[in-house]
DNA sequence: AATCTTATTGCGAGTATTCGCAATAGAGAG
DNA sequence: CTCTCTATTGCGAATACTCGCAATAAGATT
């Protein structure tokens, strides 16, 4: 990937050092289009060299975070998935029905960036900004299904689908 | 707790079984006064009684969640903390140099809340909803120099920012 | 009160991630 | 190019949490 020297010179710059590791793990995750995870990465960087540990992709993947180059995301599923920041900040949303993930425009947090600096004097980091809910299709088709009557002991623990 | 009972019995009502473990667990939340862990919850119940289990204590906190008795936070340290919904639905500040947690109000969420349905058609859950940033305190230390304020960062990491 | 159904618990094993520490290897100085 | 300093890695153990399954017990029914 092209620009990825870029961002590893930077890395440099800021007194980091640069290791092979470092630049496979970036390379990985610039050439990877969404959100994946750590074990995707290990196993994408692991096609190329034996010479990588999981911690050390856990620990560079929360130095690119660190550093702006990435963004992390917890899901609830008790992992997390990471994305470049190439592309601009922007919001996650993440669908707690079918698990999906919406990357939304940034600038809608806008306001509450603004409120919360005046008024708690909190500056709030919103390219790590996830929010959790339900997409359109699952809101669609959960109001379908079931018009919120007598639900007993049922549906209460599904999730997912 | 007082208010306990009200919210035990609208859980048989939804169709769950109130069990002592449970009952037990609602009134160590209830009691605690801010945000609290598993574990804490483990080791309030567990001065009661012998009959609990760490899984419980989560299975249980999951389902306050779910039912909106409780809200959860999912910590960047690798662990969540819990609290009542009772003071109504509030939106967390973590900072991520002090690690401290403020309520903030949740009408400030209100504009994204209502951009979020109209142009994704996605229904935000915001009591979930959590910040991370820099809080007032530390904002200010680390742009004076250095003060009390920061406990967990370690070396370079904090300067980058 | 006895019975029945099945939600819930406890336990132990599994998963994702972090941590401590000794060994390795960047990057600047000589 | 070599040396030195120390950031970074790899490893294995620890942590926080989840899961599957058999045993238990809530709550409804009789």
């Amino acid at each position: 990937m092209s620009h990825c020297h870029i961002y590893i010179q930077s890395l440099r710059q800021r007194g980091y050092r640069v290791t092979p590791q470092r630049e496979m793990i970036i390379e990985a995750l610039a050439d990877s289009a969404g959100h994946v995870t750590a074990e995707e990465i290990f196993a994408q960087v692991r096609k190329r060299t034996r010479a990588i540990n999981l911690a050390t992709i856990y620990r560079t993947l929360d130095l690119l975070v660190e550093t702006g180059f990435a963004s992390r995301l917890d899901l609830r599923d008790g992992y997390a998935v990471y994305a470049t920041a190439q592309h601009g900040p922007h919001l996650h949303l993440v669908c707690k029905a079918c698990g999906r993930v919406i990357d939304a425009d940034h600038s809608l947090a806008t306001p509450i960036d603004e409120l919360l600096r005046e008024q708690y004097g909190f500056s709030p980091d919103l390219q790590h900004l996830s929010i959790l809910g339900l997409c359109a299709d699952c809101l669609g088709s959960s109001a379908a299904g079931s018009s919120a009557a007598g639900s007993s002991a049922e549906g209460k623990s599904e999730e997912g689908e």
